[in-house]
DNA sequence: CTGGTTGCAAATGATTTGCATCCCA
DNA sequence: TGGGATGCAAATCATTTGCAACCAG
């Protein structure tokens, strides 16, 4: 598992740089963070730190998620009324929201990866990435539809 | 303002395409959202609508924003922790999202509003638009960092 | 050391739920 | 009339805050 210290080492110097200070808390989170696939809420990934680091509390992931957040490691995916979900920035992937239950489904589509930036987006702030954003109503919202 | 009540009447329509009752407390929702222009929460609804109708209760907006939401009316605007926020579906328009403050900004950028829809978003659900999301940080955010 | 971080517990606020009443279809 | 809709109040649940103890730099 030498590869595991290299992405601790590599973690390490992003909060470094965000001059923020380095604990085993915000260490085990953003581990957490990037291992979990799909879109971890607050909840979920206070669990899982939970098993390694059984001291942590909740309000301590609380405040680290919205650290990583404004450090860009990390993105809040806005859903309907559900809690917040977050997801990791790994490779370019869109978004496929469900209006009716509110999951954030994720998909590759290639083609659209390289959006230009929008320059009237350049006039709000700083851009760090642009994604397609699908708005629909998921298969298991059509089924459940269907049956009534 | 026969302009109301041509409008009034498409609602209605709306209304019963969904398979719902036509009451009052729905159109007055509906009209108050469709005026709103940014993203109103749930509680600016409530706020406007009570001017007209003083006995609506706040989770009659509730289970109408939901109501709408699921009939493809509105859209949750995702943001980072903040209350959640729709938008009517006005005109083809983008979204800026700040990280650090969850704000949503919107911006037209017509060049990018024929976005194709991506086939593999078709195999998740039924597609009903598309656009982009672009995450940053807005000017607000930057100049209060620039303080520090 | 010492200021940023954490853990805890209490406070806040948004959203939901159960139920009796009401009103559109 | 009859079931979906509403209003009300209580119940939940996520998120925030104040503060003392703690730890990385």
């Amino acid at each position: 598992m030498d590869d595991g210290k290299r992405m601790t080492r590599c973690y390490e110097d992003a909060l470094r740089k965000a001059g923020v200070k380095v604990t085993r808390q915000r260490l085990e989170i953003i581990n957490e963070v990037v291992r979990a696939k799909g879109h971890p809420s607050i909840g979920e990934v206070f669990d899982a730190v939970r098993v390694l680091m059984p001291s942590i509390s909740l309000d301590t992931v609380y405040r680290t998620m919205r650290t990583l957040a404004a450090m860009g490691m990390i993105h809040p995916v806005g859903s309907s009324g559900e809690r917040v979900r977050f997801d990791a920035d790994h490779s370019p992937h869109h978004h496929f929201l469900c209006s009716i239950c509110g999951e954030a489904y994720d998909f590759v589509c290639p083609e659209l990866d390289a959006i230009p930036v929008p320059e009237q987006a350049l006039a709000i702030g700083l851009v760090r990435g642009t994604r397609i954003e699908v708005r629909g109503v998921c298969r298991k919202c059509l089924e459940k539809e269907r049956e009534e």
